[in-house]
DNA sequence: GAGATATGTTCACATAACTTTCACAAGGAA
DNA sequence: TTCCTTGTGAAAGTTATGTGAACATATCTC
């Protein structure tokens, strides 16, 4: 998977170096705004921009004020950062099409977990039917053929083949698969992965064996293509 | 590998001696701070320190708090310095992305050992793919081909490769070995090395001889090329 | 809102895979 | 040769994963 560009809008420069940071760690690439005027002038700029993560208090223009000029020309995902959540309840009564609320102080963990699960999202919608080895995933209709015959799964289920089917061949490590498949404050045991799995390869009859386990690491999709 | 820079920030000047002394011998860059504030000056000033090893108690800003306010803007390793154990467990108890504790007093060989190991790890993200002489290691795949052909390594198996690859034809002692491969609370024996390199070698075909013993000292991986 | 149904999670035990140790063989150094 | 290090195969020990069932939670139906 390619390094995706995100891009940080804050006007205190002690946060934005914390975002980078974070960020930067877990293989993305960052670009730093100061203030509105200069976040909407780097993203008209660069078009390769995924994300933006936005603070809603800032001098001159606000996030509230950014976001809404961004969104008459795209429909780039968009994290606010509030101070308070007395704020994002004000925020959510507007449909700014915004993706996500983080209230600070907020873990950077959380925060990171959040921007992967999004841009799995967005990344997800681009392409709506995939095929591989003989599975085919319809992500609109939510439905998986195998070999031209629909296989019941459930939403876990679907979701969790559908992140492998997004990371064929790479080695995902059970920390990993929670982040992305399960929500960022699901807390419990992660053997839960090891259920949903043994479930997954029985519905998907000698097709289970793409999901190759990687002894004392995770699972890994690999339809051998 | 060039030389890492880690600040050590102790109030005892002899404390910091030691570690200064042992760091440099093996081969890293050292600074050193007798405070907090000074610690904090030191690190913001200086974009390029790799790893902190702070100790707990000092005069006016404790290591706690030092820790506090560095991960507001970094994620910079932290290896902790406590007296007893029992503060050991107490800062266990909350988050504050500490990498390491270590007890005095400690074997500062153990501490190198520790250092030695955090760098690597986070250090290891950076190429993800290597080919070496026919030997080809995917990190993302968590795989191993060998003449294009997929080769199944064990998890200590693979470490023990990536760690010889990533130290091409440098003589590596069982001790470093050990110290880099297996966990630092490892203390068994290391004639396991001898064991996993058997294994390793008869899995690499004629590419095994790759692996060479180093006699009376370790062994060294070298594709001669 | 109660009961039924489907889904998700946890648990305990079986199983499989891996790691370490051991004992002895083989090989290098003095 | 003699001492010490390394190679090797197999046994013993350890840990991770597979699995079925129990338990918990959410969803649906009436």
């Amino acid at each position: 998977m390619e390094r995706s560009k995100i891009l940080v809008v804050d006007d205190e420069s002690r946060m934005r170096k914390l975002l980078n940071d974070f960020l930067t760690r877990s293989n993305f690439t960052v670009l730093e705004a100061g203030d509105g005027e200069e976040a909407l002038d780097m993203f008209f700029d660069d078009k390769e921009i995924a994300l933006i993560i936005l603070d809603v208090m800032m001098p001159k223009m606000d996030g509230y004020e950014v976001c809404r000029t961004i969104r008459k020309y795209s429909q780039v995902p968009i994290i606010m950062l509030t101070a308070k959540s007395s704020e994002r309840d004000e925020l959510q009564g507007f449909d700014l099409g915004i993706d996500e609320y983080v209230t600070k102080p907020f873990s950077p963990k959380l925060l990171v977990a959040r921007v992967e699960a999004i841009l799995r999202r967005s990344r997800a919608s681009q392409a709506d039917v995939v095929e591989v080895g003989g599975i085919r995933m319809d992500r609109a209709a939510h439905q998986v053929y195998i070999d031209g015959e629909p296989v019941e799964l459930s939403y876990k289920e679907f979701e969790l083949l559908e992140y492998f089917m997004d990371n064929q061949g790479i080695a995902l490590s059970r920390e990993k698969i929670l982040n992305n498949v399960w929500n960022y404050d699901y807390f419990g045991d992660a053997r839960t992965i090891d259920t949903h799995v043994k479930k997954l390869r029985s519905k998907m009859g000698d097709k289970g064996e793409y999901i190759k386990t990687i002894w004392g690491m995770g699972y890994k999709f690999d339809a051998g293509v």
